[in-house]
DNA sequence: ATAATATTGATAATTATTATCAATTTACTA
DNA sequence: TAGTAAATTGATAATAATTATCAATATTAT
């Protein structure tokens, strides 16, 4: 299980010379069976009940690592406060942000792609990300 | 000049029993004189200089006392600093933001207004409001 | 096994922002 | 116009997320 993820890791940790570290495999094996848009302390609280003795600036440092490597995302909402979701092998999609219950609904439109692909030129924009985020109330919180 | 958000002001006050001050006035005006996106500390710095001898806090303040009266728009992007922008009268827009300069472009696209609305009706969403960011170089930068 | 170096984790430092509170200012009232 | 109640200010303390520091520990190559 999520062996291209170990394998990404691997590879990073071979070309950077850096060392293995049983820390780093558990939180990207916790990570990834976690679900989306984890925050750091999220994640760092989940480890603890499980038995994990991880420092939580191990757990910053590593979130952020997976982040450099493409393991993972790094997402900022309103709140300013970072959340991670799994990347590898995932598309580039937007969120849908529930005002109330903080539900988070990942969605791809083609369409929204192109149409600031569109914007960017006619600026004369060379585009290397975006971030579309959209504020509201889910089905259920209406 | 800037009648219009000195009576939007005089209208809370009155509203909210408020009272004046010149702080509030003196950083209306010069907010309003200078250019778009301005940070708190920034702000701060041109008060300062102009040789008005106003508190930071005072600053902070009213700026967020502006934005909930709707004269001027709180904006965070990446690095999560809020930037207020002037916001009476100016209709919805969004932003590209050069990654090498800090330079921002204002843009409005019907086009993406609706598809938003589109995505957002086929999650049964409420719309609230929305946020998009286009990061890359500008012109100058590439 | 040894040495070199990366990693960890406790904690200090940082940074933007908000809260606190005494002193001041504003605005109403007698 | 003086007195008073309440809002405002500004210096600074508090907060909160994140990053930096650094001694102790773990990993890897020789």
């Amino acid at each position: 299980m999520f062996e291209k993820e170990f394998d990404l890791l691997e590879e990073y940790i071979t070309t950077h010379n850096l060392k293995h570290s049983s820390q780093r495999n558990d939180i990207l094996k916790n990570f990834l069976k976690e679900a989306r848009h984890l925050t750091v302390e999220e994640l760092y609280n989940i480890l603890k009940e499980k038995g994990f003795n991880i420092g939580i600036a191990t757990v910053y440092r590593t979130l952020k690592l997976f982040s450099e490597i493409g393991i993972s995302k790094e997402l900022k909402f309103e709140d300013g406060i970072s959340r991670y979701e799994s990347n590898f092998g995932i598309s580039h999609h937007d969120h849908l942000i529930c005002l109330k219950c903080g539900k988070i609904i990942e969605i791809e439109s083609d369409e929204i792609e192109n149409l600031q692909q569109k914007i960017s030129l006619e600026h004369n924009f060379i585009l290397k990300s975006h971030k579309l985020e959209l504020y509201g109330f889910c089905k259920e919180c209406q």
